[in-house]
DNA sequence: ACTGGATATGTAATGATATTACGTATCGTG
DNA sequence: CACGATACGTAATATCATTACATATCCAGT
């Protein structure tokens, strides 16, 4: 599925689990999830969610202390600004760029002489299907 | 109209720490820094925080969790996105409004059936002084 | 004033998330 | 092979947040 050559086989592990989820996972629940391909300390999910998250191939969900696996990998160019809604009812996540968006708040951060190393958007909210 | 209830003496307490503070703060940190006025345990600290947060008077940044005192209560009308820059360096926190970005990132959640609840916005980055 | 419900508080215990410390193993290159 | 960089294993600890339950206070309706 996600099978990325250059990446260990507990990075690998985790990365699976996460692309195989409903929707994200905390890191505890990723080590659970692990337990029977030998993971049995924290550390081992932390430190490849952080090599994961380098590589962009999964993000961090500020606001729920969670993970999930990235829908499409993308580059770690300058300005580059994702944003996620999250529903709090069955809690989907869709990740989306608007380059609007992070125009406007490069724009302020120029303005204010601020330099941005990492933006975090998430909308919390019901998704459609849940709004029925 | 802005039927602004009285604080009580924990949620003043919790407030005036806030504001006093340099930057923002854990509700750990609060707590040590109110022992003397008769604090002793996280909840204390937690129940003024939510009480605040729903009024409007203190936010919560979410990639920090920690907290800090709102610097403009007035601009909190519904629907308001606020947005933070916060400097990695020096802990420093500019609030802000952005009315553009609050419409796409309305616009984004209405063409997907999206119903907003609440929209985090934090950068992370290195403030104008830091950077000097 | 009495009273009953809503709100606020005090305290202990527990749960949930994340990092530090230290040692070993593996990999890649000269 | 030597050796530095990277990854891994494990335990302990640190940090952040909630549950549970008992008391206290406030306040409107009587
Ligand atoms: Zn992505
Ligand atoms: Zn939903
Ligand atoms: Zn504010
Ligand atoms: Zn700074």
């Amino acid at each position: 599925m996600n099978a990325q050559p250059d990446l260990t086989r507990n990075q690998s592990l985790v990365l699976d689990t996460l692309s195989h989820a409903d929707g994200p996972l905390s890191a505890y629940t990723i080590l659970d999830r692990l337990r029977d391909d030998g993971f049995r300390a924290p550390l081992q999910v932390y430190r490849a969610l952080d090599k994961l998250t380098e590589l962009g191939l999964v993000h961090r969900l500020e606001s729920l202390n969670a993970f999930v696996a990235c829908i499409q990998p993308h580059s770690h160019e300058a300005g580059t600004v994702v944003a996620f809604a999250i529903c709090e009812t069955c809690g989907q996540v869709d990740e989306f760029s608007d380059e609007q968006v992070a125009e406007r708040l490069s724009g302020w951060a120029a303005g204010h002489g601020f330099h941005p190393h990492k933006t975090t958007i998430e909308i919390r909210g019901t998704c459609a299907t849940c709004s029925h």
